[in-house]
DNA sequence: GAAAGTGTACGAAGGCTTTCGTTGACTCCA
DNA sequence: TGGAGTCAACGAAAGCCTTCGTACACTTTC
């Protein structure tokens, strides 16, 4: 197994929920996903099982309706994906994806609370 | 002319080239974007006209060679993927993909305060 | 035990993205 | 005037993503 690959748009959506849920069946993961979605089951059974093809997810088989869980972490996942936009648009500048996602979008004062103390850690040294 | 569709990944990469050339000619592109792309004249000839069908790129066909440029800015085309990150990955949440984007990843100490003086203005009002 | 329900597996279709070969038009010389 | 070079246009191929119909297996219920 080696580091599996980015997951598509319909991909993620599944493994937000299986991030949120824990591991799930597949009807679990296609009732969860909602009527506005409106993904047919055999559709979200293609794509899970797709996805243990990919390493996306683990696949537990003991039971008659197999049990999918998400193989990476989510923070890893949306670590992965920021790290793809930084590179693709910003020409790997992470700094500037930060300053045009806060322009344009509000933040709660603790969120940026959040940011200010991990700017001081930044800079004040790796401690 | 409605709403420009999120470009692709090979045809991100054409947009940084129009946006730091300016206008230029399909050849010019596939020039610029380097051997390490490898992108043959054709392909990025297609991927242009394909480009101009969908409204991300104006074409001036005075000259024989035609010239394309860019409809939207850089940084609001980087806004539109930012948003769609956000959602996507980090349901709505911009400061958390801020916190993300900033761990794991380092900025020089002239950013860090521009990063500051943005979330300033934030928390005092729109002032 | 038959029928209905629930599950997996498979395959195919349609659309999009990327790639490039080929063709025909035009231009620039020598 | 004819050959080499440059260009746009077109079409097709290959691969991926998403969707779903169908088939088959197993379980539950009457």
């Amino acid at each position: 197994m080696t580091a599996a690959p980015r997951p598509t748009p319909a991909e993620l959506e599944i493994l937000r929920v299986l991030w949120s849920r824990g591991p799930s069946t597949v009807r679990e993961v296609q009732e969860a996903l909602g009527p506005e979605r409106g993904a047919g089951y055999t559709t979200v059974l293609k794509l899970m099982q797709i996805m243990a093809e990919k390493g996306l997810v683990a696949r537990d088989e003991r039971a008659r309706a197999h049990v999918y869980a998400a193989r990476a972490a989510e923070a890893q996942t949306q670590r992965q994906l920021v790290r793809d936009l930084v590179d693709r648009a910003f020409g790997g500048s992470a700094a500037k994806l930060v300053l045009q996602a806060l322009s344009g979008r509000r933040a709660s004062p603790a969120e940026i609370e959040r940011i200010r103390r991990l700017l001081d850690d930044i800079e004040g040294g790796k401690r």
